[in-house]
DNA sequence: ATGAAAGCGCTAACAG
DNA sequence: CTGTTAGCGCTTTCAT
């Protein structure tokens, strides 16, 4: 592997002049930027980058961290932010906590050694470091972006959708439908994104005159297994529900099985509605009505926050609200 | 940030002191440890990796490319390089190529840039300068790994499934249905993958004294769209086929999506078998008959071979193959 | 427009 | 067991 001295010393110039034309070439003359360029061809040189790195105090490399990789909706957002990372010679490390904690810590570690410049948070867990900070009321010890949740006290730019507003009409269509025991399987309790799907919720079926029941509404990990056991113990009500709103399709297909599995029909006994449209979403049995979330666009707009933040432009607190969609399909239409 | 240097200064001794207890404690007394770590704790120091990278030649750090992140075949193994990459405190880069050459070699290019020390490659591209090593008959130029495909002329590790068996059995479980005329969507021609899928198609007909006909082989390029387009043809065909095998899922979607809009019904007027079991393939309409690969270990795999190559050890052309099976569901059993 | 030289922060001989 | 020292390969003043 040559290195820039080799370089130098081929083409009669100084390493600094070869530092040059690969930086800023319009420091150097035509012809001896030409005459380095024919060594590192010559030589098949490639500049060292970290190296570069060391040097420059940064790196230009974020890390993407994820609680799951294998789901449709997070691996969309990581293609968002993939696309603009590449189009802006940024680098993409990533991480996949599984909601374990020291996971999550290993991996926004990586910002503390300069190894990454920056975080995208995907999920509801935060680093310790970060929580410390909320808890003392400082900013984020790091360059921090989220992307699709958001947490009280913490001040950090973020992207996502309008949860409540989209809960609502996820609901209000149900109502339309006629379903008049409308149920929920929300996410888990604490986080604020499955809060304000429950918030929406609540507020569709008050602007109904209908008061929310606690048996109700129950919470899963917005996995498909805890889908299917929330749908089970909504099927013991009397009345049971006729109608189901879930924080999103993971959780609805398991309940869509618990539903199918006590011999009711989908959508006759019991209307359904998703959220994400994950990509599957409209190859269900029945193909599943749900809330749109833009998740490459979440992802673009997540990674161009961060490339301002490293840029050390926009604030600390920059919301980006994109919007959703209601996508009505077989699931919901009686 | 602190450094080493202040470390050592707070210490008292010297940073060859501070670096060992950190990289070889057990060379450092007791004593002395304690009062660096004491240092360490009190400056909330954390060594800068990027500077050890540099002066250790490596940075365990691999780029994984894949064709398109948002699939859940990749982004299964995607998990499982994810997986024991951190085991192995290795980090990840994620490259997507969108099958463009130039984001291939884009990515591929950051380990000769020692950006990353090995690159795991999933689908059927090949860097530039992997493709000209084989065409001048050498080893490729970086440390690298494949994950589920191989190429001709290309003596390297690699950990796949073996496709031409898994399909026999896929085509042979269609003909145990009662299947006569069984067609095949297969992958992109020239790819070494699908035409080990093609290959085990012919072979199982061929065991039942049915010889091959061309207009029943179709490709694709592994999209639901193109499934949907092939299977259109196909229909088309007198006496049309009463039996799909799909190289992937996706295409075996869209397959079964233009039956459905002929008005055809699945499995009683075409049964059809997919390949790979993607997550919702059991929650399709009907669920999906398919080949499972094991993704995560196929990853799991493909990481730890890369690994090994790291580290000096093994053969150049060491090949791992896993097993798959037969996963019968609705969309075959008439 | 180019070169000399001082680091970036760390590791690893080597010497003691 | 610990310290001194010479780099890893590059960028960037500061001179010229």
């Amino acid at each position: 592997m040559a290195t820039i001295s080799e370089i130098a010393a081929r083409a009669g110039v100084s390493v600094a002049t070869v530092s040059r034309t690969l930086s800023h070439p319009h420091l150097v003359r035509a012809k001896t930027r030409d005459k380095v360029n024919i060594a590192i061809e010559e030589l098949g040189y490639r500049p060292n980058a970290i190296a570069r790195q060391l040097r420059r105090k940064c790196n230009e490399t974020v890390i993407v961290i994820v609680p799951q990789i294998q789901n449709t909706f997070f691996s969309g957002i990581i293609q968002g932010i993939e696309n603009v990372a590449h189009d802006n010679g940024f680098k993409i490390l990533l991480g996949e906590t599984r909601n374990d904690q020291a996971r999550l810590d290993y991996y926004a570690d990586m910002v503390a050694t300069r190894i990454a410049d920056g975080l995208i948070l995907l999920g509801s867990l935060l680093p310790t470091c970060v929580a410390d900070a909320i808890r003392e009321d400082r900013a984020p010890p790091l360059p921090l972006v989220l992307a699709c949740e958001r947490f009280e006290g913490l001040e950090c730019p973020h992207v996502a959708i309008d949860n409540v507003a989209a809960a609502e009409a996820a609901v209000g269509h149900l109502v339309e439908q006629g379903c008049t025991r409308i149920a929920t399987i929300s996410g888990p309790p604490g986080n604020t994104l499955s809060e304000d799907r429950q918030q929406g919720y609540r507020n569709a079926l008050q602007a109904e005159g209908i008061s929310p029941d606690p048996a109700w509404e129950r919470h899963g990990d917005f996995t498909v297994g805890a889908g299917f056991a929330a749908m089970r113990e909504l099927l013991d009500l009397d009345p049971r529900p006729d109608g189901l709103f879930c924080a999103n399709d993971e959780m609805a297909i398991g309940a869509r099985q618990a539903i199918r599995e006590a011999g009711l029909a989908v959508p006759h006994d019991i209307a359904i509605v998703g959220f994400d449209d994950i990509r599957f979403a409209e190859y269900l049995d029945p193909p599943l009505t749900t809330i749109r979330q833009p998740t490459s666009a979440i992802g673009e707009q997540a990674m161009a926050l961060m490339i301002d933040v490293l840029a050390g432009a926009g604030g600390t607190n920059r919301e980006t609200i994109l919007p959703s969609a209601l996508i009505v399909r077989g699931s919901s239409v009686k």
